[in-house]
DNA sequence: AATCCCCACAACCGCCTAAAT
DNA sequence: GATTTAGGCGGTTGTGGGGAT
């Protein structure tokens, strides 16, 4: 008794989103909020289905979103977690909290699965890993990872992930806490992906700015700095909403100390309550720990590595 | 200059889950 | 408890841009 797709409405409009769209979508949303997707197209007269329109907002249009510019740091986290976590790109996502999982999958899908394909072909030639060692890191191209909970190899890949949750999850406060030691966010600025249009904050901006000409310059960044708001009225207001409903758009070091799902209080807009099946808190076990730390400097000092341009040292994916 | 090919990414599709009825 | 449906997520595809030929 499946569903039947909410798409197939004749008369849905299809394909990229216009300036014109987004303007509609945003104004709809600042004023009433995301949410209750299916009233949205009713109610603005958009011709896209609900889907559409959350997905628009959730991907591109949502404040405190960046685009595009990985750091290598990014890149580290997210190999590592995608080596604890499968495909499980909305999980991941909540690591990170100014990237959307849409955009962390296509990332993976179109850079990092090659570095790893490519490095895994140089490592076997040049570094062979210790045999003993523990492979939860780029291992591989992510066909298996191990299971901290049973120590076993668990492919994420596989439709039953249900060995993995716990361990993936078992504590979340001290996973962000490990990954905001390496966190590039208080420190780096990065910059706004250089896609045309369809650029979160970037574009949010430029669509209202069309209504508010005295809009000052902004940065070119794309990422949140609380100092934004100043600059741009439109994340103001919609702070001022995300105030109203319990959240707003905090600095990603303020949002360190509280795990997911209460953690990114952005990500309560995606609506996702993330790891819905996961949060068994509890505290990793020593080996849990070890592994993970230790996985997160590797590939964290790898990535760096790699991102130096410097091919001297091989690099391990 | 024209054509082809490859890559990156925005958007769609279909399945799943949970909430509502 | 069964059914319906909105929302969420991961996989996949379509398309535009840029580089190579």
């Amino acid at each position: 008794m499946g569903r039947p797709p909410c798409c197939d409405k004749v008369g849905i409009k299809k394909g990229p989103w216009t300036p014109e769209e987004d303007i509609i979508l945003v104004s709809y949303i600042q004023e009433h909020g995301p949410g209750n997707w299916r009233s949205v197209p009713i109610n603005t007269g958009l011709m896209r289905c609900s889907k559409s329109c959350r997905l628009r907002w959730t991907n591109y249009l949502r404040p405190g979103i960046r685009r595009g510019n990985f750091t290598p740091h990014e890149e580290g986290i997210i190999v590592h977690l995608q080596s604890l976590l499968g495909n499980r790109w909305a999980a991941i996502a909540s690591y990170l909290p100014q990237r959307t999982d849409n955009d962390i999958k296509n990332y993976w899908n179109t850079h990092l699965k090659k570095k790893l394909k490519k490095n895994q072909a140089i490592g076997a030639i040049f570094a062979p890993p210790p045999p003993s060692e523990p492979s939860i890191i780029p291992t591989t191209t992510g066909a298996g990872h191990v299971d901290l909970h049973h120590g076993m190899i668990v492919n994420p890949l596989s439709k039953d992930n249900s060995l993995l949750r716990p361990a993936a999850s078992s504590n979340t406060a001290e996973v962000t806490q490990l990954i905001a030691r390496h966190s590039p966010f208080a420190a780096t600025d990065g910059d706004s992906s250089s896609s045309p249009y369809a650029s979160s904050m970037d574009n949010i901006s430029r669509l209202l700015n069309g209504f508010m000409k005295s809009s000052p310059p902004q940065n070119d960044a794309a990422d949140i700095k609380p100092s934004a708001t100043e600059v741009n009225p439109l994340l103001s207001s919609f702070n001022q909403y995300h105030m109203a409903g319990g959240t707003t758009l905090p600095a990603f070091n303020d949002m360190l100390p509280s795990p997911p799902p209460q953690q990114p209080a952005l990500m309560g807009h995606r609506g996702y309550d993330e790891p819905k099946q996961q949060h068994q808190q509890g505290p990793l076990s020593p080996i849990e720990k070890w592994l993970f730390e230790e996985a997160a400097e590797q590939v964290v000092d790898l990535m760096d590595l790699s991102s130096d341009g410097c091919c001297s040292v091989p690099m391990m994916f």
